[in-house]
DNA sequence: TACGGTAATTTGATCGATCTAAACTGTCAA
DNA sequence: TTGACAGTTTAGATCGATCAAATTACCGTA
């Protein structure tokens, strides 16, 4: 390409604008932004001639441009801890569609339960004019996140765990009662001692999901030497360490409650590797229902939290949370539900087995 | 400056600029920018008073005005088929990490496998100023939505599958010799009726899949009558059905090839309700290797690809398309290797993932 | 015909940053 | 003293839209 001494200046017009539009359709800016904007202002008739030159020209809106000037831009931040979990896949994939059928946009961005990474991913997301913020915490989020948050006064909630709850609006599921629910199955069906494998990352639905265990098994009168709790990261492979860990104590118990699904998952491959079949030697349960693992065999008798709900009820409340920012802090429970498969050995209806004859 | 009381308007300053700043550290505009993008052009002793001013102030950067000005948002757009399959959603978590390590940012969208969705995301992205897109196009992507994007100027390339391939920018693995890697491994175990469970989805890595099985039995010398494809959902529930299809099938298949993990998770589990041992009765190799797939029970031999590897490539050529728009189209593919374990029956180690090249 | 009032359209300022080109500072050689 | 020349700093103009207020068009009615 050869390049010319050009004296005055190249011919780089290149974007199409609102004034390249509003020339084509004989009509001010203006007009045509209104037209954009869909405001009922317009005649018609000027309408579909400037709707003919947006798509002769190929226009394409500058959302930078519209929100410098507005101060407005219809988008709210999503920070997920952890994408690869698929149950938080699953709800940001919810919220995602959810904001979408109310007319708002997204950012959706994973910290990777980096705390470092989740701190640049507010900032880039304050930067980008988000009006208001989702934020699934990391693990070991530092207070000085939150209140730095809170003083910048950009709309925000947690979303399944939190930390300095008791200030900040919050949607969630019951941890507390879900495991309940888990200790409870397991207790009717005679069994005394019962593990907990899980738990040991910081955050609050760590902390609640164990504390429903201990409550629970008090309630049920179960004493400290019945009980047991072996942390493990949130991943099959420390799974399998935590269990392996469980069946060596004595006396041995003979279920155990796992943190969630994912825990679950790499105990019953860990038992089956152990000679001892889950739902007839040994009892599991698991947390989060996810969507596949109820193909998991012998299916996962588990907690059910439908991330679909979670997700409505949190863009539900931080909608109205942009639009009325003084209100106060506002908590959202979802509750659990369980779900029998084949784990606890109970007998269960569900179709795709007929195996275990109990 | 003294503000008089002037009747009409509200006392509305908020936003801390780069004016504040200035006005602040006793400098100009141009300087507080020179210092927010790291100039070397700013005397060290000025940089820190303003530094100390921004700090101060609680500034927070526009980069909505910023790109505005400069025509450069250093965004790349991201998106994904469907994040709620985790090999997806390691794949979108790779693509950041890279994208970030590289100095720039990323939107990550999920369209959901929807092509409606999917060019309204296009659309959205290209608004925002995106400079160019990583994307895994949905099942029946239309031709058109391509080709328009080709139009647009606005660099992309197609990851893991694509439409109108030859003539994009593409980034994916060699889905072909993947299947017949699985093949290969079941032929030399003896096996003869080998079925092929999945791709019933239209796109190109549906399509290269199932390429790849039959062009493997022909080589093997297999015939007609010993091939068998079920087509199905890529979903547990769905693949269920076909396998169940597969052990109807007369002569009956001896081994199935499943179109991935998904596939696999749900012909594992189905067969070990009918009382068929996979690995022992039945051989089955999925095709991903999903980060937590080696922990299902039996542990499934599977065609492995490394979704950093593919999100390395996708960010390292669209980084360089960017930078050089008009150079031709290129194609990366990333080779897979085959990860024996136990679901073919073949001789494994012990431990929940041993790995052996095919 | 003039008038009032609503509907439709236009104009100039503005959002908060970056760009460009010009201007300033200080040092050193002529 | 002057001028050259890096190294720093600055003052408008500018990006592409929206806002607010003013203006014009249009209609029916007095």
């Amino acid at each position: 390409m050869a390049r010319y001494p050009s004296p005055s200046r190249p011919p780089k017009r290149q974007r199409v604008t609102l004034v390249d539009i509003a020339a084509a359709a004989g009509v001010s800016r203006g007009t045509v932004s209104l037209v954009l904007r869909k405001s009922p202002l317009v005649r018609s008739a000027t309408r579909e001639r400037v709707e003919a030159a947006l798509q002769e020209l190929g226009y394409v809106y500058d959302r930078g441009a519209a929100s410098l000037r507005s101060g407005r831009t219809s988008t709210v931040g999503v920070v997920i801890c952890n994408i690869t979990n698929p149950f938080y896949a699953d709800f940001a994939s919810q919220v995602d569609l959810a904001l979408e059928h109310a007319g708002w946009s997204s950012i959706i961005a994973n910290s990777g339960e980096s705390p470092e990474r989740q701190d640049r991913i507010l900032t880039r997301m304050r930067e980008h004019g988000v009006e208001g913020v989702i934020l699934v915490p990391t693990a070991d989020t530092a207070e000085e996140t939150i209140r730095a948050l809170i003083r910048s006064g950009l709309p925000f909630l947690q979303a399944t765990r939190h930390v300095l709850g008791a200030r900040t609006d919050f949607v969630g599921q019951d941890h507390f009662n879900g495991v309940r629910l888990g200790v409870d199955h397991l207790v009717a069906l005679g069994h005394r001692h019962i593990a907990f494998v899980g738990g040991g990352e910081r955050h609050s639905a760590s902390a609640e999901r164990q504390a429903g265990y201990r409550a629970a098994m008090i309630a049920h009168g179960l004493a400290e030497r019945e009980q047991l709790v072996v942390p493990c990261v949130v991943d099959p492979v420390d799974a399998s360490r935590a269990i392996l860990e469980v069946l060596a104590h004595r006396p041995r118990p003979t279920a155990a409650v796992c943190f969630n699904d994912h825990v679950a998952y790499g105990v019953v491959g860990t038992l089956i590797d152990q000679g001892i079949r889950p739902g007839r030697d040994f009892a599991v349960v698991g947390f989060d229902d996810r969507r596949d693992i109820a193909f998991l065999r012998p299916a996962l008798t588990t907690v059910s939290i439908k991330p679909q709900r979670v997700a409505e009820a949190a863009v539900d409340l931080i909608l109205r949370r942009i639009a009325a920012p003084d209100e106060g802090p506002e908590r959202t429970i979802i509750s659990p539900r369980l779900v029998v498969r084949e784990s606890c050995g109970a007998p269960h209806p569900t179709a795709p087995s007929r195996e275990s004859a109990g």
